[in-house]
DNA sequence: ACAGTGCATCGAATCGGTTCGAAGGAGACG
DNA sequence: CGTCTCCTTCGAACCGATTCGATGCACTGT
């Protein structure tokens, strides 16, 4: 493979000469610019990357950490690795993907052979073992999902307490009085993943507040223990007039669930979510929901990271920023 | 940040018995290894990924090229990349991802700037313009998906001929003269999906060589036309008694339509699809199915890749791999 | 004619590892 | 006792880029 000192030799000048060519950080007369690259072409000629990271001490790649849990529903996950690849590669940095399990030591062993410019974590839980992990790293990090601790480090996340308020909101208004929750399944409480209960107890706190009965149930994640588990909350309790569901499995087995009990929606029963637009047309779910916006949040973990791998000093305070809910009505509620 | 120079100066040892006490290629006195690891220990040295493939020639890192298509059915393609990640993490190796939409100019400069030992791509296309690209490429490469051109790289896909001969069998066996059929969404053909024809051919040749009726249907992949469609089709073709779905997007939304309908099954339509175990579970599918294996065709080609990047040289010659496809009974037929 | 300025280019050092050849010392052997 | 091996270890070269300081040269102003 061709080299930078193969193309001076056959342009007829220094090494620094086409590394200067190339970077533009000093001026060259046209002429041998011309040359240079010409030798370049015929060459085909392209710096080598590990040499370059050597040289300037960056990589030019972005580490990103996705926690798959086998008992979790999946599609969710890639609806945030997509845009983040996308905002990574249009600021000129390429993705190093890493689904470990181990991942505190993963991301220790990335970090500090210092194979990325910086690290993106996804499905952040409350305690997670990757942030002290991160803390120490030299690279910066940027996040999506709520850690107890968040200093040193930029936090994005949806405002699942406001999510949970305009849900119940929209309920009450309409008079309802009695309403059935599904949370995410038990072991996302567990595991610490902080939206389970920030949306839960902002959903109960305001039910409480107005008097509204609430029965909340962490659901299950696959099936077919979903439907039935759907199909016992709805003989348990018969007398709600109104579901809010926080579960990507729940709400994609409800219309069949529903269905086959002849139940109609909103006659019989009115249904909220909180799911991204993607995952209601992938499902066909005809919800009125809280939108999710993995996409935003995926872009905005990026372009945060970005800000501070280009000027590692200053970039101001590290902030957690909270997305505001958007509620999109698909007339399921009355 | 400590270098192997810190480590050899606390160790009192030279650079070059640091670099052969970690790598083991020459033998060490048991004092000063210990020695050194000591050292290594108390500055947390990790040797620089970049120094490194600059001195080895090698990155232990695989480029991982994903075509995400905006009017694809998008939970399939995650199937691949997580047994791919796996793979290639036990193997030693780390997964840079890709996503460009301009695959071939991507590939290029990953490959022509050394950034990866190897490639692997996914969802290849009949005519698809990253093979002469990676043709060219130093590394080696793997794909999952049949491409018209085999030479120079290790191919790995199912039998979907096979797949349809199973399916079709199936319901002949059953008695069934009428059937249809939903391939994959125009675009697929269009794009050089070679497994959409494949298929539908291997079905084609199969129904008419036993004089069965075979109605063939470029799915949609996008609600609610999905669900429109289907309706149409079961319109168009009361005398159907059977359905083969080889459609994502279509066997997802198969229950409800068919359920909306009144359609048991298999009392009033035997359903055959071909889809992953991962796949129907996800969507509760009660269809007798062929396994598409995602997991074991990942596993594959990174396994593949893995060999000729560890000898370039022999490593035998390049194969085009089918895997069997095999039968779930669901007992959606009869 | 001469110092001063700016442009274009070069050479050498550097980044942090790996690897080859050589060298020093201990032990075996004739 | 001299020579040969083997075991350890060292020093230097190298991988392929970037970057700093220096140099040569043309041009300006005095």
């Amino acid at each position: 493979m061709a080299t930078i000192g193969d193309v001076a030799r056959r342009a007829g000048v220094s090494r620094s000469t086409v590394s200067y060519a190339l970077s533009g950080k000093r001026s060259i007369s046209s002429e041998t610019r011309d040359r240079i690259h010409e030798a370049i072409v015929e060459l085909g000629f392209t710096p080598n990357a590990g040499a370059r990271a050597l040289a300037t001490s960056q990589t030019m790649v972005i580490g990103l950490f996705v926690h798959f849990f086998a008992d979790e529903f999946s599609p969710a996950m890639l609806q945030y690795v997509l845009p983040i690849s996308d905002a990574a590669r249009e600021a000129g940095y390429d993705i190093l993907m890493v689904t470990e399990t181990d991942a505190p030591q993963a991301l220790r062993r990335i970090t500090s052979s210092d194979m990325v410019d910086g690290i993106v974590l996804l499905n952040v839980a409350h305690n997670d073992a990757r942030i002290p992990v991160l803390r120490e790293a030299r690279q910066p990090g940027s996040m999506v999902g709520l850690p107890s601790h968040t200093d040193g480090v930029d936090v994005f996340d949806l405002d699942f307490e406001e999510s949970a308020r305009i849900l119940v909101e929209h309920l009450r208004e309409r008079g309802h009085r009695s309403i059935i929750l599904i949370t995410p399944q038990q072991h996302v409480f567990e595991r610490g993943g902080a939206y389970a209960w920030r949306f839960r107890d902002a959903a109960l706190e305001r039910a409480s507040r107005y008097g509204i009965q609430m029965f909340s149930y962490a659901g299950e994640t696959q099936q077919p223990a979903v439907n039935r588990q759907l199909n016992e909350i709805l003989d348990d309790r018969p007398e709600a007039t109104a579901m809010i569901v926080h579960n990507d499995a729940a709400i994609a087995a409800l219309p069949t669930v529903l269905h086959d009990r002849g139940i109609g929606v909103p006659d019989d029963l009115s249904v909220v979510g909180i799911f991204s637009e993607e995952f209601g047309r992938l499902f066909s779910l005809p919800y009125t929901a809280v939108e999710t916006s993995p996409d935003e949040l995926g872009r905005s973990a990026v372009q945060a990271l970005v800000r501070r791998m280009v000027d590692p000093a200053a970039a101001g305070e590290y902030a957690v920023r909270f997305v505001e809910p958007r509620i999109t009505d698909r007339g399921s509620t009355r």
